[in-house]
DNA sequence: TTGGAGTCAATAAT
DNA sequence: ATTATTGACTCCAA
């Protein structure tokens, strides 16, 4: 089937030593340890360079291409994305979710951000690792038996009183009432926020991080749709399952596409101008940056051993990098111009 | 401080 | 049982 090309990795298996599952930074609240600056994680494979070092100098990578083959053997192979991410990833699951199914692309990456697809591309590198990764799934199950059979008398949890800060839930009133005022105001300034937070009767902090979260949620899907785009047609994988984006906004959850409409006793003026131009922009960028601000176009040669790691197996098309390049700069200029509206003073750019 | 990027982690949805 | 969603946090930079 697939040709993971390979290198030779010496054997291995030991990474982890005896005994521990996770080799990771145990996220746990009460870990005394803390130490480890330079290298948290032990990299897996290679030479004796941490992942950081690796992902700085790491060539650009296809993400989509990544999560999607990531997805496909994880599924093949019956292995959850808890397991994966915990063991290979070092996130939750999560976390994982989320990173396998909305991918940024790599140019929106930061250093930090790339670290997740590079250890994914790397564990894609050797097949071994899935054996692992069966085996490692095989103990846990092993050792949850253990527990249930032994210690039959669960142990009484005990009653920790409400010591949990009770998720905050908004309701889809909520949420609507909290688009519509994203679409007159993308950053609403803090008069304003703490309008929404008394009218919706939410905390200001509330109101706060829906505005961070939401705006970094459609920068996302936005994103996405640039990079799915593009898509040539490959005849060599029979699924070509491009998802579907653009659509049900997975950032609020709530289902409310451009249908404006007064649904609540309404308040406050609605002027109808929310056009905005949100849309989508079918059309390429035709004639963009020509002198491109592309970042690192260099021609790396670094080492030979990187360079077989990170080459890919399947030849990628030119043709469709270009693209996602292009799209990639249009998005960033919006983004320019945006920003650059906004400056100095809260401008009312009503209509 | 404000805003963005990454995540966590509770809880919804499958 | 898993996977998906999403409010809140932590870091960082300007």
């Amino acid at each position: 089937m697939e040709s993971v090309k390979s290198l030779g990795e010496q054997g291995g298996e030991g990474c982890g030593g005896g005994g521990g599952l996770s080799q990771f930074p145990p996220r746990e609240p009460s870990e005394p340890s803390e130490s480890q600056p330079g290298t948290p994680l032990p990299v897996p494979g290679h030479s004796g360079l941490s992942i950081q070092e690796m992902v700085a100098m790491s060539p650009e990578l296809d993400t989509y291409v990544i999560t999607k083959k990531v997805k496909e053997v994880l599924t093949d192979n019956n292995l959850g994305q808890r397991l994966f991410g915990e063991t290979i990833l070092g996130l939750t699951q999560g976390s994982v979710s989320d990173l396998l199914a909305r991918p940024k692309p790599w140019h929106k990456l930061s250093l930090k951000g790339r670290e997740p697809f590079v250890r994914m591309q790397l564990w894609l590198q050797d097949p071994r690792n899935v054996e692992k990764l069966m085996d490692m799934k095989r103990m846990e199950k092993k050792a949850y038996m253990k527990r249930r059979h032994s210690s039959v008398s669960e142990s009484q949890t005990p009653p920790q009183q409400h010591l949990k800060k009770a998720r905050v839930v908004l309701a889809p009133e909520e949420k609507e009432a909290l688009k519509r005022a994203y679409q007159q105001k993308p950053y609403p300034s803090p008069k304003t926020i703490e309008e929404l937070a008394s009218q919706l009767n939410l905390k200001t902090s509330t109101v706060i991080n829906w505005f961070h979260n939401y705006r970094s949620r459609i920068r996302r899907e936005l994103f996405i749709e640039e990079i799915q785009r593009g898509e040539g047609g490959e005849g060599v994988s029979p699924s070509t399952r491009a998802g579907k984006a653009s659509e049900g906004d997975s950032c609020d959850g709530t289902e409310s596409d451009g249908t404006v409409e007064g649904t609540r006793p309404g308040h406050e003026h609605h002027q109808a101008s929310e056009g905005e131009w949100g849309s989508d922009h079918r059309d390429e960028g035709t004639t963009l940056a020509t002198g491109s601000t592309a970042a690192g176009t260099s021609g790396h040669h670094k080492g030979g051993a990187l360079d077989s790691l990170f080459s890919f197996p399947e030849s990628s098309h030119v043709s469709s990098v270009l693209r996602k390049k292009k799209a990639a700069n249009l998005n960033n200029i919006i983004h320019r111009l945006e920003k650059a509206a906004s400056k100095d003073e809260p401008h009312e750019w009503e209509f």
